[in-house]
DNA sequence: TTAGGGTTAG
């Protein structure tokens, strides 16, 4: 071109910025910068911010978004909501939340963006409860909020389980927001889906009149994750007939809900053909989820093999699928060869020790289990304390193991031994290979029996009318003896009960669980 | 004819 005027170079920059190429984006800022009759302005700065909270690899990212911060205050753009909209999420992409609090305090403006851009900041950052207040200051200022922000107070409810805050912002946008938008519309059903409503969740999916790839995905995933494999596969057709191309996300949702019902044949048929029959060639997860369903299901030979034969190099997290598959099946060999390595890599990584120790303890090996805890003790490593919590009207009450914290205390314990009577009257039996104490079987028995699981329902099962379902969290995966009692709870208090893990929710419901003890 | 914020996986 002749003429190159600031529009032609913050196209240009723009496109470089969007496709990922955040060094060549800079490249040519700083060309810009060296002609003539020419400066960054206020177009500039957030095609720039963009691309290098887009791409944070390689480079000293941190230093980066600086020097283009300073150049911002140089132009004199520092106040421009654009420019600051795109400097916050620039620093929230980096996790640099004192410099997103700074510019967000910096500016004076009441710009719809920039307090969806800091909301979205707080979420990035996991500052979850910082997020919600950030909402309530925004509408003190008589700010209407859009579909952005929706979105990501969706996001926190779901990832919180907070089903009643959720309900009211659902409600909230049901009145400002009247045309529907893919992706908050997504983050509603996800809401639902993590907060333990799968019934919910359906109705928003099917209630979307703009459906996309991610909508599917979702669904596909909360059905998985709810144990309904089978409406997860008729989806999947749906999705197909409907003429959407399943993409990577879409294989990995599918072989992920076969995995959780243990469906291994029509898993590794997924597998084995998604190369030819949807095109999409296996990532490094696709191959994670497979060598997961082939350990828990037993096929741990199996799962070797499929690790040293995948082209990929696997991490420790795989590995450590792998023991405690180990330990579920009492492979005590396979499980100490993959112990020893993982100590080598990994020296101070609790749940190592913990997962060894568990194979122990299932095969009532009490001294090697002690053994194992008194070297954590020494090497002062500490794994994370089990904790389990429920909502209660506008609370949310928590419980860790044998915990007396509680205001009423004293009656939660004296109903739980109500209801560990009942139980027992009706055939329940502790399964002690699960207590991880190397004491006396009673003394066993004993350290199960105030699991922080078993609070929370004894709490949930007094706070509210009986009959109603009673949704429960734990930080960790469900403990097995936890997971029969909480089948005996539902049949002796008819109640229904969804207990969400870590990992995977469990509908209980007349004395079964929907994962059918599979988990 | 150039600008900012959001959603799904492990």
């Amino acid at each position: 071109m002749a003429r190159r005027s600031a529009v032609t170079w913050n196209a240009l920059i723009k496109g470089y910025a969007q496709a990922g190429r955040r060094d060549e984006a800079l490249a040519l800022f700083r060309c810009m910068r060296r002609q003539d009759g020419v400066a960054p302005d206020k177009y500039t700065f957030p095609a720039l911010l963009s691309g290098i909270g887009r791409n944070r690899s390689g480079g000293c990212v941190q230093e980066l978004g600086a020097a283009v911060h300073a150049q911002v205050v140089k132009s004199g753009l520092d106040k421009d909501p654009f420019v600051g909209a795109s400097l916050l999420s620039m620093y929230a992409a980096t996790g640099a939340l004192e410099d997103v609090k700074a510019v967000f305090d910096d500016m004076d403006t009441l710009d719809p963006v920039v307090w969806s851009s800091m909301i979205s900041a707080y979420v990035n950052c996991k500052e979850e409860e910082a997020a919600l207040l950030t909402f309530y200051k925004m509408l003190c200022q008589d700010i209407t909020p859009r579909q952005f922000v929706y979105s990501s107070l969706f996001a926190i409810c779901g990832s919180m389980s907070m089903l009643e805050m959720g309900r009211q912002v659902h409600a909230h946008s049901l009145k400002n927001i009247t045309d529907n938008d893919a992706a908050m519309t997504n983050a509603l059903l996800t809401m639902y889906s993590d907060c333990g409503c799968i019934d919910d969740a359906w109705r928003v999916f099917d209630s979307n009149d703009i459906v996309d790839v991610i909508s599917y995905n979702s669904m596909i995933l909360a059905l998985g994750q709810h144990a309904h494999p089978k409406e997860a596969v008729e989806l999947f057709k749906r999705m197909k007939f409907s003429g959407l191309i399943p993409d990577e996300v879409t294989l990995l949702n599918l072989l992920s809900a076969f995995n959780h019902a243990g469906l291994v044949h029509e898993g590794l048929h997924l597998f084995n053909s998604m190369l030819d029959i949807e095109g999409i060639k296996p990532t490094y997860q696709h191959y994670a989820c497979v060598i997961d369903m082939l350990a828990r299901s037993g096929e741990i030979e199996e799962s070797m093999k499929t690790i040293k034969e995948m082209p990929f190099e696997a991490e420790t997290p795989l590995w450590r699928i792998v023991l405690g598959a180990c330990s579920k099946h009492g492979d005590i060999e396979t499980g100490m060869k993959i112990a020893e390595m993982l100590f080598e890599k990994e020296p101070y990584e609790p749940t190592n020790y913990i997962l060894l120790g568990n194979i122990y303890a299932r095969l009532g090996r009490w001294t090697e289990t002690e053994n194992i805890r008194s070297l954590m003790e020494k090497s002062g490593i500490d794994g994370d304390d089990a904790f389990s919590w429920i909502e209660m009207g506008q609370r949310t009450h928590r419980f860790g193991v044998d915990d007396r914290a509680h205001p009423i205390s004293e009656e939660i314990y004296r109903n739980l031994d109500r209801l560990m009577g009942s139980i027992k009257a009706a055939g329940y039996v502790p399964d002690t290979s699960f207590a991880t104490h190397s004491t006396g079987k009673n003394r066993r028995e004993e350290s199960l029996r105030y699991h922080c699981e078993k609070l929370a329902f004894a709490f949930g099962d007094l706070a509210s009318p009986s009959g109603d379902t009673l949704r429960i969290m734990k930080n960790l995966r469900v403990c097995g003896d936890c997971h029969s009692a909480y089948k005996y709870f539902s049949l002796v208090t008819g109640r229904k009960i969804v207990l969400r893990d870590n990992h995977r929710f469990h509908h209980f419901y007349k004395g079964a669980c929907s994962c059918r003890d599979y988990w």
